[in-house]
DNA sequence: GGGTCAAATTCGACATTGTCGACTCTAGTT
DNA sequence: AACTAGAGTCGACAATGTCGAATTTGACCC
């Protein structure tokens, strides 16, 4: 690990946290002297990673970011190909779907397909999730054992009364998904929210993404036909991406 | 400027123009040695920056880029501001409106507001336009002295026979700029589309921002009303960002 | 309006750190 | 099965980033 741009991504992720931060927080933050960080700054500004404000001496995240994050949706098949689909479900179903990837030891959302009834409502790509207290991030962790361990290793948040905060519960919870190929979530990150989520294979058979639907505490249980139809668009995403049955099932 | 945090903003850019590259790719497009690129790339990895291929050896953008620029999205008070009265300003003049801000020596669409007539169009945000042939670049050009040294330095890109790539004539079109507080654009980087843009001042008096309308060619000229719109509209936005008559003025 | 303070910024010497070449390993090709 | 091309590993060297001291800037208060 090279040291200055692991110095340089920590910058990114406390401007990420704080919003705006001047060199002498930053410093204090990472516990460098400021002049470090001020050389660390200037590089990451002269390249628009990172702006400062126009009126003042505080740094915030630049729009370099924007247009790399543009591209790096763009590349995504799995997004693409998702749209539709994502689409046809919510529609289907009358509830709001969202496409996760795995980020560190979170999950981030990269699509985010509204809810048909016209309520106002937030866009929530780009937003992430904790992974052990969202269906999603439970079907990330049921596929792909480093992340479960990383996961696992550290104590597990608290978000609501409902989170699951035991190990050998999660544990045990990802068996489930395991034999089911189905992940549940009801209340543990928000209350009066809750969600099922489905693995979506790529053409190597791995799961490279999870496909969800949220539904209002109120309604949970989702019915079985919920239950089928975002099953079958996660695997109707996978096929598109070249997965088989077979690599699905060899796949981890 | 370190030289790591420059060669890894490089790998960056050439992720982002090539979406997939292997080591040897990169090392060949830096002119450095193959294990010096995979370190950096290591690095990069570790933090989420760029992602390897699940099934092979290349490399892409990775996602905490988006997860980085919601938050700069969210950040910036222009476009939260901005964004209620572009909309307004579409419906009004039933055209697509654009906000703009400057990326290094590019201009970089940071809000898009659709043409109101519902057909298909493609979402603009995270898009770059150049900042010669563009109108909401000639406005960044007018008012930011640095940026028009940096693109008067180079040979202007030529994309269509109307962009203007003699340094005389886009210096002159500067000058009319700030006279009128208007900047102008008939198929200078596109065949079919003309635009207009007006500043957008922030608390300290400078020109933070800029506000297009995109004009199909065959309506151009803009009629006087559409001019007037786009500039209340880009004065309303400056108000409620603090920026006053006289600040305006003094301004750069 | 001037004086004080905190914070950003600049600069140069030192030693830590990243760099590079040689080597190994993996996977795909003929 | 040998061959090739590229990814990934390791350790020595010196180029590079780091840090402390000094300077500048700008904000606040008297």
């Amino acid at each position: 690990m090279i040291q200055s741009i692991d110095r340089a991504a920590k910058i990114l992720g406390l401007l990420q946290g704080a919003r705006r931060l001047g060199i002498s927080e930053l410093a204090a933050a990472l516990e460098l002297p400021p002049s470090t960080v001020h050389g660390l700054v200037k590089s990451l500004q002269a390249h628009g990673l990172v702006a400062q404000e126009s009126s003042g001496n505080r740094y915030a995240l630049g729009p370099a970011l924007l247009k790399l994050s543009s591209v790096y949706l763009d590349t995504l098949d799995v997004r693409s190909r998702a749209m539709r689909w994502m689409h046809e479900l919510s529609r289907k179903t009358g509830y709001a779907t969202r496409l996760g990837v795995n980020l560190l030891d979170e999950v981030l959302i990269i699509h985010h397909d509204r809810r048909p009834d016209g309520t106002e409502q937030m866009p929530e790509t780009g937003l992430n999730l904790p992974a052990h207290a969202s269906a999603l991030g439970k079907v990330l962790l049921a596929y792909n054992p480093e992340l479960e361990h990383d996961v696992l290793s550290k104590p597990l948040a608290e978000f609501t009364a409902e989170t699951v905060t035991d190990p050998a519960v999660l544990r045990s919870q990802l068996g489930e998904v395991r034999k089911n190929a189905l992940g549940l979530e009801y209340e543990e990150a928000v209350i009066g929210e809750a969600s099922i989520a489905a693995p979506v294979y790529g053409d190597s058979g791995n799961v490279i993404a999870v496909l969800s639907v949220v539904i209002p505490a109120d309604e949970w249980p989702a019915s079985e036909t919920i239950v089928r139809e975002l099953r079958d668009a996660a695997w109707t995403i996978s096929r598109e991406l070249g997965a088989t049955v077979w690599s699905s099932q060899v796949g981890r």
